[in-house]
DNA sequence: AAGCAACTTGCACACGTTTGCAACGCGTGT
DNA sequence: ACACGCGTTGCAAACGTGTGCAAGTTGCTT
């Protein structure tokens, strides 16, 4: 496609009827582009132009006669309705804008496809776009907005205040997912993280494990607070157990592995390390073993979040907090599509659940053999 | 958003005058939505609306004192363009549809990734679907020329050949990514497979594997026939080795480690598996380790393909072969964009490249340890 | 036969933008 | 003083669609 190029204007009076009885469409030249319009097709059919709308539109009042003469007409010159022209008079892209900061994490690729497949379903679209900083989001929310696109989903930094509120005022609903930012006039889905954080620390305290080492992922995230604010108040409730190190800004595989093996080398041994991804914590799990020499879940523990796919393989076993997916894609799209009148920015809180594999000691095991 | 409701027609006569001084931007009520247009700034900064368009059209002939002007007016009620109605007239909707099969794989993860940025960077949107069979892409094809994309990319299936043959007279170029078919005019881009075949059937020969399992991912897909074709000729020409099994329609761990299990217990026993994927490579791996208490690379080799980011991490080392993510994105976007009148449905064929670690023997181990 | 309701159909305007064309302003050269 | 040219500006016609309104058609009831 040349990018640029100055359109041959066609003279107004151009032939818009097409060969009525030839197989090959007519449709109009521009170009090297061939489109097919409303026009065209009432010509063929001998009917106007709104009959050929009304065909295409759902409840509109078409009789069956003309409704099935558009349709032959229609499907003989391969004729879609423009949705571009659509949008611009119903005032309605049916777009939904999707701005990923988050990639590596497999978590965010089945997030993705989601969201897709079930936009798709409510017939609507998803327009992708790649953006981590808030520069980029910024960036990316002022694209969308051009493209008028009914909301947008934010898997990524928060755009800035004024740019929300400017959403706002134009009626594009924002949901931030598993992000939130006070104040601003956005959705937030997101976990009961404090929640998590003390019930990790509950079964971890359960099994005998006592020195930890808390691993957050970007150090900006709420999330990775919350869960270990929990997680320390159970400490504290329970006068047990003490947290010997932490670790930010941790995020992938690579840099846990590295992480952990610092830290230990570094004197300092903890009987417990909890992540805030299953990456990292596969990183870790891999640097205990294979670096460290370390027996898991024996001499030290580790565990994930958010139940990725190789959590459950056969040689990492991870224990792990599983998310729910679909009940966080489902909270943001009726939130998204809620017209109830409900105060808007809302906040769902979602809660997560532990799943026990191996790398976490039983209560049975303990009780086989019993620590020390 | 309410998702059907007759539009409460604003009245001809509305005032579209923003109110000259206010803060608040004025712009027009519909219901909920507010929407500013290049009315509302011309009117502000006291220009005609040409004017406004000029300023936001970058090669436009403006004066610098109006389109300060604008440019001020239009940073007051922030006013952006609205993309759709500009594609209308300038038939160019700067979208490039992406069609997309593969989930499970994270390799296409990474894909997704390049992909919306270097499109982004290119001034282009995209717009993400999801469908596998040939009747969801269909779908979705139809789907994106209603919505007038420039270009459709296919992670997919390819669509039927009617659909296709549309697309091309519309203008609307179709770009396959690792996928071939014949006679369709879409441009392909695929790896060389019978020489990674080749390759790979060479290097195992080489250290000393004999007996050779060829697991395939989905039946239908030319790629992994070719490669097991190119392994097969070098086995052929060299008058070495057997393949004892094969396996198809494999894909992902799951059915790795239960495939390989099942081969194995049903008495056969290769001395290297050769998969089409990473994932199911792993899977593979996993099974014959733990279940089945085989040694890797020592008695079995397994081999992958795709280089996932979990094909290096230290418990697995698979060896794999690497593909040119850049490379096949670079040939999908130079041959959306190209404009030289080159002969359209093209084939771009890249190579892949093998990457040895740790779960096939080397040259040097064979030496220190000559294989019985 | 006339009246009426229900349904169908076409006209024409609107959506927000780009852009060819003509008009205008202004400086310069003769 | 006038002609000329150049850069800037506004007018108005598109782009392809949806839809309120009024006119037309049909079938039924009285």
């Amino acid at each position: 496609m040349p990018a640029k190029k100055t359109r041959a204007r066609r003279p107004a009076t151009r032939s818009r009827v097409p060969l009525a009885g030839a197989r090959v469409p007519g449709g109009l030249r521009d170009g090297e582009r061939v489109l097919i319009t409303s026009h065209d097709v009432a010509a063929l059919a001998g009917v106007s132009r709104s009959a050929v709308s009304r065909t295409f539109t759902p409840a509109a009042s078409v009789s069956d006669a003309t409704r099935r003469k558009v349709q032959r007409a229609a499907a003989q010159l391969g004729y879609q309705p423009n949705v571009i022209a659509r949008s611009l008079i119903t005032r309605q892209s049916r777009l939904i804008g999707l701005i990923m900061g988050e990639w590596e994490n497999p978590f965010y690729a089945a997030m993705l496809r989601q969201f897709s497949e079930k936009l798709q379903a409510r017939d609507y679209r998803v327009m992708l776009l790649a953006g981590s900083s808030e520069k980029d989001v910024d960036d990316s929310v002022r694209l969308l907005r051009q493209y008028q696109v009914d909301g947008i989903v934010l898997v990524s930094a928060a755009p800035s205040e004024e740019l929300a509120a400017e959403c706002a005022r134009a009626g594009v609903r924002l949901v931030l997912l598993n992000r939130e930012r006070q104040g601003l006039p956005a959705t937030s889905i997101v976990l009961d993280n404090a929640g998590i954080g003390r019930e990790l620390a509950a079964l971890l305290l359960n099994v005998g494990y006592q020195r930890f080492l808390l691993v957050r992922g970007r150090a900006q995230l709420r999330a990775g607070i919350e869960r270990q604010d929990g997680f320390r108040s159970v400490l504290n409730a329970q006068r047990r157990g003490q947290i010997i190190g932490e670790g930010t800004d941790l995020v992938g595989y690579a840099a846990g592995r590295q992480f952990i093996r610092e830290f230990v080398e570094a004197g300092k041994q903890p009987d417990a390390v909890v992540c805030s991804s299953d990456l990292t914590a596969l990183g870790v799990l891999d640097g205990l073993r294979i670096d460290l020499g370390q027996r898991v879940p024996d001499d030290i523990a580790v565990v994930g979040f958010g139940d990725i796919p190789a959590a459950s393989w056969a040689a990492n076993e991870l224990t792990t907090v599983a998310l729910p997916l679909d009940g966080m894609i489902d909270a943001a799209l009726s939130d998204m599509f809620d017209d109830s009148g409900a105060d808007r920015p809302r906040r769902v809180v979602l809660p997560g659940r532990i799943i026990e594999r191996s790398t976490t000691r039983t209560v049975a095991s303990i009780q086989a053999a019993p620590s020390r």
